[in-house]
DNA sequence: CGAACAGGCGCC
DNA sequence: AAAGGGCGCCTGTTCG
């Protein structure tokens, strides 16, 4: 593959933007060119479309601040992060200057915290401050090093580079959300808006019944009160989860659940998170591409990937517009499936734990999907070990594969995902049996939780790409781990709806080539993000 | 007083 | 029926 690669350092408020055409190997292919305007970035992507090399995912908010879009990228700061960690090295700081230091074989300082879009010195650059000069060398050396590490992560730094570009043009169009709506949703369960600080009249009532049971006040909101309050009515709990707490009998634990429930939703999502987070009918969290171990996204700001069911109404498309949802349907244990290469445990595109239920659970849907999860979890009580006899005997390549990976975590081993995002070593200390058990379950779960999120990196990045150069007016708003959500005019909604099919079926080739197991998409269009599929369009829709 | 931690629960 | 992988963020509590 050869292609035209660009350093941009989009420049500061009084920096213009400066750029240097590289070859694909990173090397200059030019001199430095210094820009009048962010215009000339935008007159290079138009003329030959090349592939920006970027310091870092907030590079790009200057850019798109200003009205320029980029085609693709290559995403220093976040490729480092995955080169360093696929050498061993871990805990390593990742920013530029770090690797600048690794470059020049000094040992990097630590990362500085986030600055905003790292002004370069306007005046004497020099080499410690001359960003641009710093992205091309990393460039280089990251170009290098991919040039040997095999095409997984190839593909890994270029759909993660991608991720960076999507993750800041969500930001920048925001989620459509209706406050009205929102606040009615909270009024109908919580009672009118208090003052700011107020208890809601619901909460109130019910924290009041509470009381009553109890005989005297107790505080909800504390475990440990809660705890008390019970051990004197004669029951002894370990804790205050609401799955322990519905077992008992006891007048106050109706109530309770209730507080817990729209006390949760009050201080999470209610008034205040609204005031927060929704302006010109638009939620727009910071998305942090890669902030997770397994590679998928972070959020920063609102608490974007815990939207509660009870609020999704409020995400609705503007008039004359139409919102398409799509989510992965059975996406782990498809991913394993491929990763694995034990087929039988896919076979179609049909609802996944419904047909392993009809084969080996009796029907019981539920059943099979706590087997596979206990599959991929690593949980082991609760009945999970007997469906995990079965899987082991109907899928014995697929349970071989979550159990290499469990023992490589409780000896210490590294492992890798497809592409080879790869998981950082235990922190000392896991020397210890229980220990090593559960750094086993997260080993376990992670090659097929960072597969997955690599499966949907590449999703993202492939449907992102076929809108661009469908030129359609539809953009992509939200994206939580296997789920993504477009808004589009209504008239192009249903072209929308095909390009994520389409989407998906590249990205599983992508990633498994001829691999017979499919990851198909359950696309709704509709007004709002709670709306249930349109009854006559089919729910389950094959790639 | 604020920082750090624990408990809890929302999402996948 | 029972409670396991990944997160972020709330409140209450304790610590410095």
């Amino acid at each position: 593959m050869c292609e035209v690669r660009v350093a941009v350092d989009p420049g500061a408020r009084d920096a213009p933007p400066r750029v240097r055409r590289l070859h694909d190997d990173g090397t200059p292919d030019g001199p430095v060119e210094v820009l009048a305007d962010l215009g000339g970035v935008a007159a290079i992507e138009a003329a030959s479309a090349p592939r920006w090399v970027l310091a870092r995912p907030r590079s790009y908010r200057r850019l798109l601040a200003a009205g320029v879009e980029l085609g693709r990228a290559h995403d220093v700061e976040l490729v480092e992060g995955l080169l360093v960690a696929a050498d061993g090295h871990f805990g390593q700081p990742h920013g530029l200057a770090a690797a600048v230091a690794r470059l020049q074989g000094r040992v990097p300082d630590p990362d500085p915290p986030l600055a905003d879009a790292g002004p370069p010195a306007l005046f004497d650059a020099g080499p410690a401050a001359d960003e641009l000069a710093d992205v091309v060398a990393v460039h280089a050396a990251q170009q290098r090093a991919l040039s040997t590490a095999g095409p997984g992560m190839r593909l890994l730094a270029a759909a993660e580079s991608a991720g960076a570009l999507v993750a800041e043009e969500m930001t920048a169009t925001g989620l459509p959300w209706r406050a009205d709506v929102h606040d009615r949703l909270l009024v109908e369960l919580l009672g009118p808006r208090p003052l700011p600080g107020g208890r809601p009249a619901k909460l109130a009532a019910l924290a009041a019944a509470v009381d009553a049971a109890f005989g005297r006040p107790v505080n909800p909101d504390s475990p440990a009160e809660v705890l008390r309050a019970f051990a004197r009515a004669g029951h002894e709990l370990q804790t205050t989860r609401s799955w322990e707490i519905k077992r008992i009998d006891h007048p106050a634990v109706a109530p309770l659940l209730a507080y817990k429930e729209l006390a949760r939703l009050h201080s999470a999502h209610g008034w205040a998170w609204l005031r927060s987070w929704v302006h010109e009918g638009r939620f727009r969290p910071e998305y942090v591409v890669g902030g997770v171990v397994s590679g998928r996204w972070a959020t920063r700001g609102g608490g974007a990937l815990q939207i509660p069911k009870a609020v999704r109404a409020a995400v609705r498309a503007d008039p004359g517009w139409r919102l398409v949802v799509a989510d992965a349907a059975q996406l782990e244990p498809r991913v394993l499936a491929a990763l694995s290469r034990d087929h039988a445990l896919a076979p179609g595109e049909e609802d996944l734990y419904t047909a392993l239920a009809a084969r080996e659970f009796g029907g019981d849907r539920a059943k099979a999907k706590l087997a596979l999860l206990s599959a991929m979890y690593g949980q082991t009580s609760g009945g999970a070990g007997v469906l995990l006899a079965t899987l082991r005997r109907r899928f014995p390549a697929a349970m071989a594969y979550v159990e290499d990976a469990a023992r490589a975590g409780e000896e210490g081993r590294l492992v890798r995902s497809h592409l080879g995002r790869t998981c950082p070593p235990a922190r000392p200390g896991h020397e210890q049996p229980a220990a090593a058990r559960a750094r086993g379950r997260f080993t376990r779960n992670f090659v097929v939780q960072a597969t997955a999120a690599e499966w949907a990196l590449v999703l993202l990045a492939e449907l992102r790409g076929l809108l661009r150069s469908s030129g359609s007016p539809a953009r992509l708003v939200f994206f939580q781990h296997d789920e993504v959500l477009l808004h589009t005019p209504a008239e192009a909604a249903e072209d929308t709806a095909a390009a994520v099919r389409a989407a998906a079926t590249t990205a599983g080739r992508r990633l498994f080539g001829d691999s017979p197991v499919r990851f198909p998409m359950q696309v709704r269009v509709v007004d709002g993000y709670d709306d249930p599929p349109p009854p006559t369009n089919g729910t389950l829709v094959g790639t």
